[in-house]
DNA sequence: ATATATCATATAGAATTAGTAGGAAATGTA
DNA sequence: TACATTTCCTACTAATTCTATATGATATAT
């Protein structure tokens, strides 16, 4: 049960978007350096979280990628649903309850929902900006 | 991040043997056809759960597997971390801080710890008894 | 025009998942 | 002892997912 690189790399992307400049775009080439992680890749992406509108891009020469709305405004349980697909530990969490012969006499259905629960009890009560507060805790703000 | 079938097998598996009767071996055939799961993979999970001491076996004729403790004594979540593996959502909640160079330096990394810990909230703090419990309540214990 | 970006799509190697398959070894019972 | 039953062990495999890489088209600021 293990997150993959899409929806780890999506969140440092988008706390590099949160923590440049709002004013100017960011490139993913940049940002691909910065993360050491292949830009062709955080390209395909980035590609889903614009296509989401969660970015928006600028093409051409100093183009790139900005945020659509303040940090406060994105969830990382959204973030990660997005690009991981779905973050239900289980299907049949997910899906009608009708869908599985065994739900209505399945006793583990029970702890499967109360895995899902914590788990959105931790990933939608996260913004972006939560994340680019514990980086700049992180990094030191020695600037007063 | 999906729980395998490895895992999801493993716990039906045990609720079965907690739900028999404590003094008789069940063939893992029995099991097998009951939850509808083939027989051949089932036994690689129990072996897991044999060559872990969470259960023993007994060979032969009228042979299966027995509980080698009381439900109240087995966490699901050492279940779960035998036969998926792991349970950290990320690896680098597992492994020492410093086998990730991004480690001291990465905000996303306060994110996992969280998900990890409510992760284990859940996961270590059901039994298989209460697995039991549940699956008593499910089909309905009528006979008063 | 040109250089710089994003955008779109195809391909591919590696790893994981979810089993199958075949038979060896042990053991209770007739 | 012979036999049927059950676990035990190991190898194999098809399908899917993961993690990219590669190539080129498209838009745009200068």
């Amino acid at each position: 049960m293990k997150i993959s690189t899409k929806g780890r790399y999506a969140l440092r992307l988008m706390l590099e978007l949160a923590m440049s400049d709002a004013s100017r775009p960011v490139r993913i080439r940049e940002i691909a350096e910065k993360q050491n992680i292949s830009d062709k890749y955080l390209e395909q992406i980035i590609s889903t979280l614009n296509k989401a509108g969660f970015v928006r891009s600028v093409r051409g020469p100093q183009g790139g990628y900005l945020l659509t709305r303040d940090p406060k405004e994105y969830l990382v349980g959204d973030i990660l649903r997005l690009t991981e697909g779905s973050m239900v530990p289980v299907d049949c969490v997910d899906k009608n309850i009708f869908d599985c012969p065994r739900a209505e006499d399945c006793a583990t259905n029970i702890l499967w929902c109360k895995l899902d629960a914590a788990i959105r009890g931790v990933i939608d009560n996260v913004t972006l900006d939560d994340l680019k507060d514990w980086q700049i805790a992180k990094s030191g703000d020695y600037s007063i």
